[in-house]
DNA sequence: GGGGAGAGATGCCGC
DNA sequence: GCGGCATTTCTCCCC
């Protein structure tokens, strides 16, 4: 494909607003938060309506190089090949074009946001109706209680009335958990000015350093499933309390 | 474009291992990690070489659907319209396509990868270089030392010779950056059987809360940018020095 | 493969 | 805007 072709496509493309994907051999420079050049390869490069930008290497989940939405795009035509100038300062992008593999852009609507079961939140809500998930005894008081030192997301009561804190984790619990909920448990102590406050670490699992850090600390752990299933959504209902 | 044509478009470059790219109205169900459901709108999809699937709606960064490297797909027409399903267990996809805008699909030869500038660790060297960007008399000893509870970025003695953790964030320091480094700190003391360990945070800002904390753990400061220039590569040695 | 931590993280919500 | 934190985080490195 021409370059002198891509170009006026493309600028027609980008003045349109559509979304526009090519796939092209090309040369990258970025600068702004960090520095990064990428040497000569062939890229499928994404310019969508809002002006964002996304570069992908023929293999991989994550772009390679990106810039954000509102990004200014200006294209240019030196010694044969193809510039693509991005700039959203201070960060800015250079893409040399040599050659076009294709080239479609097209109006596209979607007015529609996705709808997503099995977080952290949803696992929160899942406590509060269901206590003894916790342990026998547990009393929810409250939601996302916020401290100066960061949110809780739960807190309550346990059988013996002692003041608890539960911190929810999706996945493993980590060291980084352990300390997300000792930070919580001594704010606590300090803002309620009570001496003895429990921490709960509710995860479907943890790692032995995790568990180690949490036990050193007199926390414990409960094993908890995040609820993975669309309340009113999806084809046939599927769900996935097999796993 | 007919649902039918794209159907064999699609397997044939899926089993050719192209990168694929299509602009289409669908409906998408995923069940795995989460659940969730995207009601009909257009979206870019993209296979791929190893069967990774990237599903874009027309504004903003990240993909609203993706499915690993891996994933095997395979394609169905029922009641005129198109099925893509993805599997890669325990996770899975279904894309139900109703209209496709345009559809693109090629050979695509990448070997080389991305050099960035500016990452912590380029941070860590950097003050290992100049030690006096800690603060004078600073004798850095390692990096990347680790420890049962984590890694250490930079570990060394102060003016006085006492013992000193180093953290460094490339960009604001914050809450989480002060319990890594309290973390690391009790680590130190515990594992070299000393009382008195320094702690400091080394970052270009940092937020209050996250100051007050370290302050409150005896712990300090030290204002350091990330090292931004490429050593080797770029157009014309562009660096970011004035920010 | 698990564990730990960074990332040009991004995105969300709250103040 | 900043702050705090989750994310189907992903990716890398090291054990």
């Amino acid at each position: 494909m021409d370059l002198a072709e891509c170009k006026q496509e493309l600028e027609g493309a980008i003045a349109r607003n559509e979304s526009i994907v090519l796939a092209a051999q090309c040369e990258i420079w970025y600068s702004g938060r960090a520095e990064s050049y990428l040497p000569e390869g062939d890229r499928i490069l994404i310019i969508k309506e809002d002006k964002t930008l996304l570069v992908h290497q023929p293999t991989g989940n994550n772009p390679v190089n990106y810039m954000k939405p509102g990004t200014a795009h200006s294209l240019s035509l030196d010694n044969g090949m193809l510039s693509l100038n991005s700039q959203n300062l201070p960060e800015y992008m250079d893409i040399r074009i040599t050659k076009v593999h294709f080239l479609s852009s097209s109006q596209l609507t979607d007015n529609k946001s996705i709808e997503i079961a099995g977080t952290e939140k949803d696992m929160a809500d899942t406590i509060c109706s269901n206590p003894e998930l916790i342990e026998p005894g547990f009393k929810p008081l409250s939601q996302e209680e916020h401290t100066k030192y960061g949110f809780i997301d739960v807190f309550g009561y346990d059988k013996d009335n002692i003041l608890t804190v539960v911190e929810c984790k999706r996945y493993r619990g980590d060291l980084q958990a352990v300390t997300q909920l000792r930070r919580y448990v001594e704010k606590i102590k300090e803002a309620k000015g009570v001496s003895q406050v429990r921490g709960i670490l509710a995860c479907p699992k943890i790692s032995p350093n995790a568990l180690s850090m949490l036990q050193d600390w007199g926390f414990s752990f409960a094993a908890v499933e995040p609820p993975k299933y669309l309340r009113r959504y999806g084809k046939d209902q599927k769900t996935l309390d097999s796993f």
